[in-house]
DNA sequence: CACGTCACTGTTTTT
DNA sequence: CAGTGACGTG
């Protein structure tokens, strides 16, 4: 059985899988079963070497990965004999971020943060240093809250440490503030309790090299340790890979510099191309063959990357059929970029009796899948966008979120800002300044602010004091709530009582329809977490906090599609890093777009670019095909790109250009300019009668950058007279409050003292936008006297009687 | 205090 | 064309 195992693997993988004694670095090539090797490896391990599972830490960049590579080796374990299936789920396998979070929950009073902490997000973090800006009093013309929180997230990823930055590399003279917002960031993250993704590296890295005993405590636990995609690990990463296994050096690296995509997140390719300097005796293994794709995509894909500098050397092949060429086809517009794609897609469909999740279209920003989800919906193709933006960024959803974060840890600043007036409660934007205020004056968080409002001298009105309490025993009352009751129903409990329910189902227009859905959708996310967890019977009680740790790390990628029916696959090329499919569209190939703008001044960023397309082409199993737009609609304005020069780095023999009309395919090695050609034609098609289907729909549009005619007075029609009397009838009407209103110069609110005093629960008003509708509650008292009503048209609104222009009529 | 309107502005990739 | 912030209005 044994021998069993090593048979599948060809010479090399065999000798990756079976060196266990030393460090070892494997250079897999793109499509060489680098999965193949760390999954056998990990097998081998068990079942040969007689580690147990627990004491092997396999680190990989995405859960899919990690969930897949665990369903691989429990399939692989059941083969051979002398082992239960459940052997594999006590593998330490997963991402850094969620492998180090648990670490860290274990042993977060080292550090002085509590188990409960919150995970920041991206957009927390903006979130938050975006206020430090605003609190400094800074320019946020200087200083962009998302190009200083992704300094800081830089900062983290090279191990600078706040104090440290003002003298660091990153250091820049323009900006010289951005070293005191890192430390005030850093300062408001620990006060509420939270750490943000890189947080998640640094601290681990801090952990280990200042605790030495627990060190010891988890290199005595990980007796081995593999990483994938080691060419996209940052220097935290490779640190911390370095604490673990710097004594015992049982460490197996699986990775490919070719396909580094990842350095605007702070990896570092040379991890990859120094990691024999950080280790002694350390072994180099190297896959080249290629069992993925055709001959002539390897061959396509080697032209490509072999044009640039930085690499490890290496002969990536194929003994797959031969196979077609790679194809250009250059379209007029984004639109029918978008049509050649999908029609290619039912035709090879249909020629190849092929599933529609045979199909990935890959693109290099998000923002490109819409014209593809446009042309297809028309035609009727199932699909499914990856990344973007996820379910779980929905306002919605992100909302009753914070509500559960806020639960778990009531010093988490963001979930607190964001839900401590919604649905509004009458705690507005000036309450929350005078805590925040109040919170950094003494250096605590928002939370200890208003649980003792008194000691902190918070000065707010006694109606806010009032409200501010009952908010903070609700939140508390769900606190202690959380020991008892299971999160599915501590969560339900929370929807309900915190108003966010009435919020959303209060109302009918169609908007809010879905984000009821997504509202249900998410709560059975819930129970099923719950029931899973229990039947998995690791833990009695499953609790809100422990559904939070599971989501704060969770990404699209992960909700696999397991909904009905095979679908054609959107996602931008970093997302389909380790995926394959039988026909890749890579689509959008201009200049601009791919290389993206942002990367050709310099040539590192210049080569990470083509790396991606490299990683873009070999994701095809059979058929490649590139796309590009010559006009394109960005910005609500048609623009104008030329093809991407990466274009020109495929070997030219290797590439075919095609037209969608014609059938005589060119061979591009004669047409060096594949878009005067296509532009030329295009031009005389459009003055002939058989003009290009597609193209002809342009014909009528003038140059996108001519200026756009202001459109003349409409002619004067037999109905004109009557429309205008329309038009000014209406402006009558709508003008006539304000006319009233500045003759007779009362303050606003003597007409609704009047209704006030007839105004009930229960009765129903007519309000001068809103209509119709009954009112269910008043509060408040003078001034801020506060009615919510219900109306037949409009929602649920709040109602400052103060201003209301209404009247009751019953 | 809450909501609607309007002008502005910025665009890469993600655990 | 979004998503955001400033502003005015009720």
């Amino acid at each position: 059985m044994n021998a069993n195992l090593l048979e599948q693997l060809n010479e090399s993988q065999r000798q990756a899988v079976e060196y266990c004694d030393g460090a070892s670095l494997v250079i897999a090539g793109a499509g060489s079963g680098k999965t193949r090797v760390l999954t056998y490896k990990i097998a081998y391990l068990l079942h040969e070497k007689g580690l147990k599972p627990w004491n092997i830490l396999a680190l990989t960049f995405t859960n899919k990965a990690a969930r897949e590579m665990k369903d691989r080796i429990a399939r692989l374990l059941g083969e051979l004999d002398g082992h239960d299936s459940d052997t594999a789920r006590y593998l330490q396998m997963g991402t850094f971020h969620s492998i180090f979070a648990r670490i860290l929950r274990a042993e977060a009073q080292q550090l002085g943060f509590n188990s409960q902490f919150t995970i920041y997000d991206q957009a927390d973090a903006r979130s938050l240093v975006k206020s430090i800006i605003k609190e400094m009093a800074l320019d946020d013309k200087v200083y962009k809250p998302s190009s200083v929180s992704d300094q800081i997230s830089m900062a983290k990823n090279h191990l600078i440490l706040p104090q440290a930055f003002g003298d660091s590399s990153l250091f820049d003279h323009r900006k010289p503030k951005v070293g005191d917002i890192y430390i005030r960031y850093s300062e408001r993250c620990r006060q509420a309790n939270a750490m943000d993704f890189d947080d998640l590296l640094v601290y681990t890295y801090r952990l280990f090299q200042e605790h030495e005993d627990i060190r010891r405590k988890y290199v005595e636990k990980f007796h081995y340790v593999l990483v994938d995609e080691y060419q996209d690990t940052n220097i935290v990463q490779q640190a911390i890979v370095l604490q673990l296994t710097r004594e015992r050096q049982r460490v197996c690296v699986v990775g490919d510099d070719a396909q580094s995509i990842y350095s605007f997140r702070g990896a570092n390719i040379d991890n990859i191309l120094n990691f024999r300097d950080a280790y002694d005796n350390a072994r180099l293994f190297k896959l080249e063959q290629n069992y993925r794709s055709t001959q002539l995509i390897v061959q396509a894909a080697n032209s490509l990357i072999r044009k640039n500098e930085r690499q490890i050397p290496k002969d990536v092949f194929s003994n797959n059929e031969h196979g077609e060429k790679l194809q250009l086809k250059p379209a007029y517009s984004d639109r029918e970029e978008a049509l050649i794609v999908c029609n290619d897609i039912q035709r090879i469909r249909r020629r190849e009796k092929a599933e529609y999740s045979d199909f990935a279209i890959l693109y290099r920003t998000n923002a490109q899948s819409r014209s593809f989800e446009e042309q297809m919906r028309k035609q009727n193709i199932p699909y499914r966008i990856y990344g973007g933006l996820s379910f779980y960024q929905r306002k919605e959803i992100k909302d009753v979120i914070a509500y559960f974060r806020l639960v778990a840890n009531p010093n988490d600043e963001e979930a607190l800002k964001r839900i401590i007036n919604y649905p509004s409660r009458g705690i507005g934007d000036t309450t929350v300044n005078k805590i925040v205020n109040a919170a950094t004056t003494y250096g605590v968080s928002l939370w200890t602010i208003i649980s003792q409002p008194v000691l902190f001298r918070l000065d707010v009105s006694k109606g806010t004091a009032t409200k501010l309490e009952a908010f903070r025993q609700q939140v508390e009352g769900w606190a202690g709530r959380m020991a008892g009751e299971d999160a599915y129903k501590l969560g339900h409990a929370i929807i309900m009582e915190s108003g966010v329910s009435k919020d959303i189902y209060s109302s009918h227009n169609p908007e809010d329809i879905s984000r009821q859905e997504n509202l249900e959708e998410f709560l059975s996310g819930m129970q099923d977490f719950v029931e899973s967890r229990r039947e998995e019977g690791l833990e009695q009680q499953v609790s809100i906090s422990d559904f939070l740790q599971e989501v704060a790390l969770l990404t699209d990628l992960d909700s696999d599609g397991n909904d009905e029916g095979p679908k054609v696959s959107l996602m931008t090329v970093h997302s389909a890093k380790g995926l394959e499919f039988p026909t890749i569209f890579v689509v959008g190939l201009e200049e601009n777009i791919f290389p993206s703008p942002m990367c050709t001044d310099s040539i590192r960023a210049l080569e990470e670019e083509r790396r991606l397309l490299y990683v873009a082409i070999t994701r095809a199993e059979k058929h490649c095909i590139l796309t590009c737009a010559q006009n394109r609609f960005r910005f609500g304005r048609m623009e104008y790109d030329t093809p991407s020069r990466f274009i020109r780095d495929i070997e030219p023999s290797l590439l075919q250009v095609e037209s969608q009309t014609t059938s005589d395919d060119a061979d591009y090695g004669t047409q060096r300019l594949p878009w005067t050609q296509q532009r030329s034609r295009y031009r005389e098609d459009s003055n002939q009668q058989n003009a290009h289907p597609v193209a002809s729909q342009f014909k009528a549009d003038p140059m996108p950058r001519a200026v756009p005619r202001r459109t003349e007075e409409p002619a004067p029609s037999p109905f004109s007279e009557s429309f205008k009397q329309q038009i000014v009838g209406a402006r009558a009407r709508q003008f006539k409050p304000v006319a009233q209103a500045k003759p007779v110069a009362q303050p606003p609110a003597a007409p609704s003292a009047q209704t006030q005093g007839e105004l009930r629960e229960g009765c129903t008003i007519e309000h001068q936008r809103f209509g119709i509708g009954s009112v269910v509650k008043i509060e408040g008292t003078g001034e801020n006297t506060k009615a919510t009503v219900n109306f037949r048209n409009a929602g649920t609104k709040q109602l400052l009687l103060k201003f209301a222009r209404f009247k009751v009529i019953g």
